[in-house]
DNA sequence: CCTTCGAACTTTAGCTTCTAAGTCTTCAGT
DNA sequence: ACTGAAGACTTAGAAGCTAAAGTTCGAAGG
């Protein structure tokens, strides 16, 4: 009946009017940017974590198996190292590399060098879940970027990075866990 | 010793590179927009959940905060209105709000009006800390964007409204839960 | 040679937050 | 009054994380 757009989620601007409405010295364009930057990747996420439901793993398996490959061959690293990677306990990754085991994702074997090591090795099938959820993104995000043209995407990447640039220099490595799905 | 800058992060560079070897059938040009963008959000999430835990409240009572704030006047709502707002189960919401309540952020009392409702309000000490984080977060904002020109600033809105758009076209209300900080 | 120290991984216990399913209360229509 | 539907709450359980203690092994020093 109201024009509030029902109970979901308000556009954009109905947001952006809310804010100015409630927080005075707030600049617009700066709120739209930011809104706007994190609607598009909750977006993004909610359609991998689809992708990745489809193929049968988590958004968790997703993010090891990417660091696996991400490493190089001979693709395989220690709990210890994905850990790292990853940003977090050494005990959660633990439970991970359990759950993936079973889920024939990847190996875990003693370094027989070594033997206080140990190697997490992706399998055949992790591989070709990778590759599969690749595909899947791939396409999406063709889909995504389909109305740039070629200078909006060289100009729209230069601006990107150079925020990031300045985040990073400015918070040079917080071990922060929230959507690492790039 | 190596070049690989140890065992943290890799650079957006670092990482398309290794991209670009493992899965031959991408655009580099694509895939340093999207990974930009992951990694941006990544970091303001970061910095958005020192700024509350500061605060001395999570981001899960921000979320709440910020929808009762952007519902206007007279700042209330019914849990399974927040649910439907946030993207949850009613049952969630409960959860949540009894902690709230406990924590002195919002209140909970029946509707005398229809006895069956339940109408959530904010406390003072809720709209403070909101309005406290909203001064944090638009410091941390403006430094972000800190870089860009004006002129900059308006591109960079309108392609993201764009991007958002497409999205928001092709899955029009999935309940999805990630990172809803904006 | 033996001991001790430290590194790397695992285990245990517990926390947070979510969902699903069932229950209770209250309103509205017959 | 009775019944049905709606709204919120309760309970049970899953997923995921952390912190701290435990285990196992390699290496350095007596």
């Amino acid at each position: 009946m109201g024009d509030t757009s029902g109970a979901g989620e308000p556009t954009l601007e109905e947001q952006i009017a809310a804010y100015q409405r409630e927080f005075q010295d707030l600049d617009p364009q700066v709120e739209k940017i930011v809104s706007a930057l994190s609607r598009l990747n909750r977006r993004m996420n909610v359609a991998y974590g689809r992708q990745t439901a489809e193929l049968g793993i988590g958004n968790t398996d997703w993010e090891v198996l990417k660091a696996l490959v991400l490493s190089g061959a001979p693709y395989c690293l220690g709990p210890g190292d994905l850990a790292k990677r990853l940003g977090l306990t050494p005990a959660a990754m633990t439970h991970r590399i359990d759950r993936m085991v079973t889920e024939g994702l990847v190996t875990r074997e003693r370094d027989e060098t070594n033997r206080v090591r140990v190697i997490v090795a992706i399998t055949a099938e992790g591989r070709e879940k990778w590759l599969a959820a690749m595909r899947l993104a791939t396409v999406f995000e063709e889909d995504l970027l389909q109305d740039l043209s070629a200078d909006e995407r060289t100009a729209l990447g230069e601006v990107l990075t150079r925020l990031l640039r300045r985040v990073e220099h400015a918070q040079p490595d917080a071990g922060g866990r929230l959507s690492d799905l790039d």
